[in-house]
DNA sequence: ATGGCCAATATGATTGGA
């Protein structure tokens, strides 16, 4: 069972890379962010063709995430606990069934968070704190789960080229990676930390200043892993080529091979 | 030289991203 996450900046955009890309990678889940349109606007035909099931939580002009699926969905629900008045389409959670019974995908686009003197600041780390109180209550479950996605977090200084750039920003600063640490430390596992140490991995490069070319990036698309869904861990990846195609979204694949048989 | 870009929107300037 191959599952992946990507931040494809722009689904309407983004459809041919999409659609190559699956057929290079041939993932069974695929967990997207930023999809930019609203459910009616996701381009559903074109990824059914392909053989997956689509669910879609979008919104208009930002944000919005979708799951696609080998095998059929269980049960889909979007939104984080927690999200009274919070309109940001930035949470869908599914089910599916496997030869060893269900598995549990998310698929989330954390808020970014910058400026962090601002409110959006506080946005992000409440998000974080309600995505803590959702991931303690799932773990209880002791399923195999995968949160999967765009968390805005640089965990390290390992998990960027210029660390000392980002020191001031909302993804890297002490709160924003306690936050993540006590996410982690409920018992998830880093799927790319758990196969690699390298201090060149990443998973974003900026559009300006020719980061790709230099290799000035950071590592911010994440698959942690539930203990059942680690303890099954085969590999993992990065998709770093997509990122030299013709108009590319600023993020790469990010995926994991889990030693669980589809159904 | 601390910059340079991209996507969506009743669009031609503004907002958000990271």
């Amino acid at each position: 069972m191959r599952i992946a996450t990507w931040n494809v900046n722009s689904i309407r955009q983004r459809l041919d890379h999409l659609q190559t890309w699956l057929k290079e990678r041939q993932p069974d889940i695929v967990c997207l962010q930023e999809i930019k349109c609203i459910d009616e606007a996701f381009p559903r035909e074109p990824l059914e063709a392909l053989g997956y099931n689509v669910a879609v939580h979008g919104q208009k002009t930002f944000n919005g995430v979708a799951l696609l699926s080998k095998y059929p969905f269980d049960e889909v629900a979007p939104g984080l606990i927690g999200h009274d008045g919070d309109v940001q389409a930035r949470f869908l959670e599914a089910l599916v069934s496997t030869k060893a019974g269900v598995l549990r995908v998310v698929s989330l686009y954390l808020p970014n968070g910058n400026p962090a003197n601002t409110d959006k600041y506080t946005y992000k780390i409440n998000w974080m704190d309600r995505l803590i109180q959702f991931s303690r209550e799932r773990l209880k479950l002791e399923e195999p789960m995968l949160l999967c996605g765009d968390f805005n977090v640089i965990p390290t200084p390992a998990d960027a080229r210029r660390p000392e750039a980002w020191v001031n920003d909302a993804l890297f600063l002490p709160k924003t990676r306690e936050k993540f640490r006590a996410l982690t430390n409920l018992g998830l596992t880093d799927a790319i930390r758990a196969v690699s140490d390298s201090d060149e991995l990443y998973s974003f490069w900026d559009y300006q200043a020719g980061a790709f070319q230099k290799n000035d990036g950071i590592r911010i698309d994440h698959l942690l892993l539930s203990p059942q869904a680690a303890d099954r861990l085969a590999d993992a990846g990065i998709d770093k080529h997509v990122r030299g195609w013709e108009k590319p979204s600023d993020h790469v694949p990010v995926w994991v091979d889990l030693a669980i048989e589809g159904r």
